[in-house]
DNA sequence: GTCTATACCATGATAGAC
DNA sequence: GTCTATCATGGTATAGAC
């Protein structure tokens, strides 16, 4: 291993984002890490604590720069259909766009060790939440706002959950995969139902 | 550690569903699952060639008795909402009563490998979906049944998917996490969408 | 800030006695 | 069918040289 040129923070969780995206907290280790940098294990320990704080850096890291966005999204004097399919279409984007980030949104609701979830979703997981809840609140009291927020963000995040998984099942098309197809489904379904129009 | 009565492949099973639900593939050992069932390694590796293949038998066993029940479940004579609705009901009644069903659902669509994923998702998750498939077919053309099977789905599992994470949200209330009222908020949102009614 | 070296423990898996 | 014993490998983490 030869004498890199220094890496920052920033540089070790750039890299660090796809492997943990991937593989989620126990099935990278350290030394995958550290490989991927080009760095020894040793020298990672000089910039992170531990593991845990490696993998929390790592995930913060990648949100960070995400939800941000969709808070200045949501206009309270725009029509609420406006101001849903502005976030429908955002999220949609943002996932396409960004695999890693989706994974990671999962891995951290499906921790196994509830302290770290706890601050994963308190630091990283409630912006996005607040956001939706803001939303979910234009159609209250008609729909619970809590609930409503889940659904919405469910029904987004499940066509990017499902992505590797369709690829096994019949009746796959290419299309099914496209932001735009998503996009459109998910603000039809959402807007009018099932119920035939009237 | 002693000689116990001889276990038989389902108890190993029975025993090995909740742990690789926990934590998943990499989040359990031998050692682990061995522990729990009261037996050594060596003897878990006589009933189970290696870690992929208890792990295999271990989600295919929990699925077993689940997705058969749903299948019976669609009546093509039914009105469509009431096939809706009967589904839904069953889907979440099942995931509330069986957590480990509903994690070891997502750990395989979370599956870091591939050739892994693929032998689960055809192997134990196709029933499921292609029951959500004729359900879904029912509105056809004016969705698309595969988007819409992903969706209704989704829209099922997200309830359950962040029921541990919401509890470190605001705005938690204890209704949210009842399966009742679960199922009647994902009926009305897809019977009727978000638009008021007309 | 990164290295080499290493401590120490957990892991998946097997051989062979009973 | 289960045990004890063992192996090779890989895991997190640290000490100390440069």
């Amino acid at each position: 291993m030869l004498n890199n040129p220094r890496k920052s923070r920033e540089d070790i969780l750039d890299l660090a984002v796809p492997l943990f995206a991937k593989s989620g907290f126990d099935g990278v280790s350290i030394r995958n890490v550290a490989s991927q940098i080009e760095l020894t294990p040793a020298a990672l320990y000089y910039h992170f604590k531990d593991k845990e704080a490696l993998y929390f850096e790592t995930v913060k890291h990648a949100f960070e720069t995400k939800t941000s966005a969709a808070k200045d999204l949501i206009d309270n004097g725009d029509e609420v259909f406006a101001n849903l399919e502005k976030f429908i279409n955002w999220f949609v984007t943002t996932l396409n766009r960004d695999n890693d980030f989706q994974k990671l949104l999962q891995w951290v609701l499906l921790d196994s060790n509830p302290k770290r979830m706890q601050s994963l979703v308190k630091d990283v997981f409630s912006d996005l939440f607040l956001t939706t809840r803001k939303l979910a609140e234009s159609f209250s009291p008609r729909y619970d706002p809590q609930m409503l927020s889940i659904s919405i963000i469910g029904l987004v995040l499940c066509h990017f959950q499902s992505e590797e998984g369709r690829k096994f099942l019949p009746g796959r098309k290419a299309i099914h995969d496209k932001p735009q197809v998503i996009s459109a489904h998910i603000i039809k379904l959402l807007k009018n139902g099932l119920a035939p129009a009237c």
